[in-house]
DNA sequence: CAAATAGTGTCTTTTAGACATTATTAA
DNA sequence: TTAATAATGTCTAAAAGACACTATTTG
């Protein structure tokens, strides 16, 4: 972005909503974690999830896509809306300040910009596979990473609570829709999706139980493949059952533990 | 309102924030019938569900139940964000129009005053119980009415799907958390919230196993008062434990049936 | 053969679901 | 006494949950 691109974003911008944005959870799977992708807006201690604003032309889940596929560059994600967050002082908490953004851009941003004002956040979760995924800083960003969700950095605004809820939404979900899908890879062993579900809901769960019922769904199909991990009987490989999968997360499938 | 502050909201109005909105779908239970209360912003043919701006000092929350208070006359409802609407277009089906807002008012209202513009509506679903509330409508109004969720009349925009999007979001609702505090009389009869519950989830239920399960939940008391009904035995009346009904909506309630 | 991890079945308890008879009230 | 509605318990089937041993792999 230019100078003169960059005054203009921030004065009388007429590109996008004013007064509402999306925010997007990012998750990612890696190592038996959970992890969260960050950006930092600012070149301090101090981290958003990802989001941005609205274009005029486009749906709140398009911007949520829009936002996901800049970030990650992946586009046909599984993404969730899962609550609107709005008060007046949500975007006052310790935020950015025309004097950052000044020494971030160069540019002198108006005290009174519009994006300094009250904003309405949608706020989605996107599920995404973490090997695929490219952290990718926006222009106006200092960084752009994967943060463990159970150690994250200390957070802008009300994104921790952002993050909270949306890991809650998460969890009530996975009892109702198939989840892994969209965080394994193409072919994963039940031992991993078995760690993949821990890790979300947060306790352990029965290996010969879990099996058990994961297999009655019928979502997931058995490979006549072994992974390879060392000095350790070979796991078989699994894979999803692309249509089952769709019907599932069109009419639901039970699976509370 | 005066014409000069009818004049000053549709043009420059600042009091409230451009381009997202809150809907509040709310709810009333009557003779077996489950009702939602519609407004009519416009002497037409076409009705909308309860809504309003926020204002800059209020938060989302707080904007739905005002817009809740200033229809029903009723405060401390039990209500529930569910969902967030956004497309550029959903203002624009066969909506409102500055001829239209003339014709009311007696006000020119500018073709490009901010109400037409794209917003993105915040949706909340309320509680009520229908024999309390005295519907109210607005002074840019033309009605404001129950009407029976299964009839309801042509719907502005997308408000036939919010009112849809309301009742899916109250029948997930209801089998995890108490419901029927708000939308029943201070003593019901088992018959009476057997009822509620048929007509939300559109099913009928099993008289036995209703109550069973609804009082191993311990959230309903049984009182050694009966209500007469005519020519029939006389039910015994029930109350909510108000204490372990605040715990259900806390922790939540298994009662899916 | 030792160490690590994968794979699998049975029994018990709990929960859900089907189902029918007796009791009360007032005309 | 009849017509309408309320109240209530048992049996069966299905699901959830607890639990432990055998199989495979490589060093």
């Amino acid at each position: 972005m230019e100078n003169e691109d960059i005054n203009e974003f921030f004065n009388n911008n007429n590109q996008f909503l004013r007064n509402v944005a999306v925010d997007n959870v990012i998750f990612g799977y890696h190592e038996k974690e959970l992890k969260v992708l960050l950006q930092q807006p600012i070149p301090l201690d101090k981290w958003t999830v990802t989001g941005g604003y609205i274009k005029r032309t486009e749906s709140i889940d398009e911007a949520a896509s829009r936002i996901a596929f800049q970030r990650t560059g992946l586009a046909g994600l599984f993404f969730q809306q899962f609550r609107s967050f709005g008060t007046p002082t949500r975007g006052k908490d310790g935020g950015l300040t025309a004097a950052h953004l000044k020494e971030m851009t160069g540019v002198d941003v108006p005290e009174d910009s519009w994006i300094f004002d009250y904003f309405v956040s949608v706020a989605f979760y996107t599920l995404t596979e973490f090997s695929k995924v490219a952290p990718t800083k926006g222009e106006l960003e200092a960084d752009c990473q994967w943060w463990p969700v159970s150690e994250l950095p200390p957070m802008m605004f009300d994104h921790a609570m952002i993050v909270a809820e949306a890991l809650k939404a998460l969890r009530l979900h996975i009892a109702h829709y198939p989840i892994g899908y969209e965080l394994l890879e193409e072919k994963f062993t039940l031992p991993e999706i078995h760690s993949l579900y821990e890790t979300i809901l947060g306790k352990s769960l029965d290996d010969r139980n879990f099996s058990k019922r994961l297999m009655a769904t019928g979502i997931i199909i058995k490979l006549n493949e072994t992974k390879k991990i060392g000095a350790h009987r070979s796991p078989f490989l699994y894979k999803f059952d692309k249509e089952k999968y769709e019907e599932g997360l069109k009419s639901g499938v039970a699976l509370a533990f």
